[in-house]
DNA sequence: TTATATTTGTCCGTATGTATG
DNA sequence: ACATACATACGGACAAATATA
């Protein structure tokens, strides 16, 4: 039951993106907390794994989220903050 | 089983784009569905791809469909609308 | 130490579809 | 009808760092 139109003029990418952004604006994803790993996002949305990619690579472009190599991607505050924070 | 006829005074590239609009009217094709691509024209009336192409460019002129760069020709919508389009 | 699992990083190749020459 | 280029999407593979056991 995948939200995913393969025959949108949307990129796959970028609906998996917009997705992504609406839990984080409803409050189903923290600020500093892991998002979905992409082979989690490659399940859930039954894509590749480059298009999983492609998408967080995108909202991180957008300043939604940040990468921590090995680690994970999180939501980005776009607020000022006192804490490094990212670790778990 | 190509409905066209080449020795019609109407060009083929006209003939093509007719029978689409004809699909999009009776909604065989619906609005934000992709239309087949050039190359599936090409092959469903016989046609030269630059005759596929040009079809598709009179539909585009004439408002019917709206072509994505690197992606497809899409069946637009006439009607004013508050498309989700998932977001930028 | 070793082993395993997870997660991102980085390559490879293939296919489709449009854009252009 | 040809070739090239680019964006998107899929599939696979391996490496490196991290975390846990």
């Amino acid at each position: 039951m995948s939200e995913i139109d393969h025959e949108s003029p949307t990129p796959v990418y970028r609906q998996i993106a917009a997705l992504i952004v609406a839990e984080i604006e409803n409050g189903a994803l923290e600020v500093n907390r892991k998002i979905p790993s992409e082979s989690a996002l490659t399940q859930r949305f039954g894509v590749a794994r480059e298009t999983a990619r492609n998408a967080v690579k995108h909202l991180r472009e957008e300043g939604w989220v940040f990468t921590v190599p090995q680690r994970g991607t999180y939501v980005a505050d776009r607020k000022p903050s006192n804490e490094s924070a990212a670790d778990e």
